[in-house]
DNA sequence: TAAGATCGTTTCATATATGAAACAACCCTC
DNA sequence: GAGGGTTGTTTCATATATGAAACGATCTTA
């Protein structure tokens, strides 16, 4: 039964009587990493295992009784598949948000060679925008979305086959089920050399 | 003048050549600190003081010597102005990222009712968390997916069908092609009532 | 009941992060 | 050139994070 008790007690605080009274995080990180941990159905030794980090050690961290090493943050993350930010987000909630969208049903933009499918339209405070684009035979994609600065995409192959390019020759034939994920600004360029339309899932984040 | 760099694959297929293995990328925090210090045209010193850390140590931070404790880099933060996530991510700079995985060549964490496959594990400055699910028949019980708190989700049926339950009761069933986006905190649950495997793709925002 | 397995916690020796002070290098002003 | 003011680095004692192993608590199975 570990005290949790105040971490503050130090005495070191050389600074002036600023009155800051440094009050800590009330984020705690051990309660992400074990509630993660739970959603993955894995135990604290198998997750000690993936992360490469002592079980001893990561049972203290979720008890919140340490704070852990910074280079121990990002085994973990790594173990968990999540980016280590996330680990330290407090997840505040929006508002409850709940849109659905059958096969076919979004709104259909088909500007130029591909069709280009949006499937989520309504305004809401939607932060990724998903989208399908089907490419037909021998045909070039330009950048699915204007490359906004900063923005990441993400895209996973639902049928066919397509040739990535990026800006530096690099060349990728990937196939159903393959994916990749880049910054926005990266110029990318998808061709399909069969002869049978590709679809592919894209999701942008700006 | 960044060359294409990060470039992380984990290809085995045949008539690729394999190579790449996880290179931790060193995303170094004290980089991002520096800069982050520099911006402000503050000296460590005043850092070190509005940040209630010793400047012996905050200098070994900053010239990435030392690991630093998770309770310091929240410190820090603090004293910078920023969230505690600013400091992970701004280390990897507006570099240009590019990552692809393979069908089935994901994370697999299957410890559980349900196959969970991260696609994309590495540690570069990620925002979205794609992943793939596999959820077997009559698993009428089980929370068929992990529910992350806060952020977004979107998911989308790869194959097969799922009937999917909001918190309110409401109940859909899902064909392939189908999707919905809903805030990460709106409980839900996935069933798969068919005699069939079903796969999802999902992404998750944090 | 016992033996084995898996889970998470706790102990303790060791590795490492932290802070006070000393240090060197660089400005100033007189 | 000597003082005083900064800057950031380094030293070293101490506080704390880390890991191997031991521990107790559930479970299953014989």
């Amino acid at each position: 039964m570990v005290p949790l008790k105040d971490v503050q007690s130090k005495m070191h605080r050389p600074d002036t009587e600023t009155a800051t009274k440094t009050e800590v995080s009330s984020l705690k990180i051990g309660d992400s990493i074990q509630r993660l941990r739970h959603d993955r159905g894995i135990s604290l030794s198998k997750l000690a295992q993936l992360a490469q980090v002592s079980k001893s050690n990561l049972s203290k961290i979720e008890n919140n009784a340490i704070s852990p090493t910074f280079d121990t943050i990002e085994r973990v993350a790594s173990g968990l598949g999540v980016p280590s930010a996330a680990l330290l987000s407090a997840g505040s909630s929006p508002g409850q948000m709940l849109s659905f969208t059958d096969a076919g049903e979004g709104l259909q933009s088909s500007s130029g060679p591909y069709a280009l499918e949006h499937l989520f339209t309504d305004l809401s405070d939607r932060r990724m925008v998903p989208m399908v684009t089907t490419i037909p035979p021998t045909q070039t994609q330009e950048p699915a979305m204007p490359s906004h600065h900063g923005g990441e995409e993400f895209f996973f192959v639902l049928e066919g086959e397509v040739e990535f390019e990026s800006n530096d020759g690099l060349l990728r034939r990937m196939m159903k089920g393959d994916s990749a994920y880049f910054s926005s600004d990266t110029p990318h360029l998808l061709r399909n050399h069969t002869q049978q339309d590709a679809r592919v899932l894209w999701v942008w984040l700006g």
